[in-house]
DNA sequence: AACTCAAAAAACTTTTATTGTTACATGAGT
DNA sequence: ACTCATGTAACAATAAAAGTTTTTTGAGTT
């Protein structure tokens, strides 16, 4: 998921279009990997992918359209908890009394997220870089990633 | 994190004392996974061990005394979250300005969680299964985990 | 039309973390 | 001495994630 941010913030600063190379090499991995990731996002209306000559991504919008709920949802709502209830014996009644406090728990806190990331956007995470950029100049370089590390 | 409520709500039920080897037919595991899982708890002074002929588990407190925050800590905290920051290239301004906004959210619903898990007993989940058990005394059976499935 | 570039998609390999297993050591009771 | 059960360490199997290779499709260029 950062990842995928880490890209939008890249692409609404300073780059029209992008290739999967370019942007597998700025995140030092492999640019299927990057299609893999940006696919989502393209479902979701917030990139475009070009193919052929001159191809690659390219936003669909604004980066105050896009919230890290948003993202979330783009990436496939990955199972948020690592710990929680397995549902091994769905049958077995200890199980089911853990797993429905359990779930409930967890299910607040899950609420709570979701409704945080539905407000922040990836402009506000830009921002922030902005911000940071303008303290510290000197780590920039890595800061826009111009290079591959 | 569910197996360790399981066995402490089945050994507040109606056991003494049980060995490695009985939990683990229970659970349907290894005697030394449970072991591992158990050293926690009795790290915390929720269950103590006794080597030895007629040896085994037994608790040390009441389950009313046992918080799902407590358990949560003697199995070492593991990471709550699956998402999350990588924290992998720390200098990159990108990184912390992303991460920073991500964590805080996280922050705030791991706090939550930690809060309602912490209002929870493991007595609670006993009464909750005593209830369900009194109305479907039939699934009892698997509920109170006499089989090895 | 032939060529090049780049995404799309499928199959495969590597890596990593969890879980399970085996083997041996320690301590407690008989 | 003998048996039983935990404690510990090293090892193996499994499953999930990440990365890689290969082929196909579509878009522009020469």
């Amino acid at each position: 998921m950062s990842r995928m941010l880490h890209v939008l913030i890249h692409m609404g600063r300073h780059v029209e279009r992008a290739t999967s190379e370019q942007i597998a090499k700025m995140l030092a991995t492999n640019p299927v990997v990057v299609r893999r990731m940006m696919a989502g996002l393209r479902d979701k209306g917030y990139v475009i992918s070009e193919k052929g000559h001159g191809g690659g991504w390219e936003l669909a919008c604004g980066l105050e359209a896009i919230t890290l709920l948003g993202v979330y949802r783009a990436i496939g709502e990955p199972p948020l908890f690592s710990i929680g209830p397995h549902a091994d014996h769905p049958d077995c009644l200890v199980e089911q009394a853990v797993d429905a406090r359990v779930d409930a728990a967890l299910g607040e806190a899950e609420a709570l997220l979701m409704k945080r990331f539905g407000e922040i956007t990836v402009a506000d995470l830009a921002e922030d870089f902005e911000a940071r950029m303008a303290e510290r100049p000197a780590a920039g370089v890595h800061g826009v990633c111009s290079s591959a590390t």
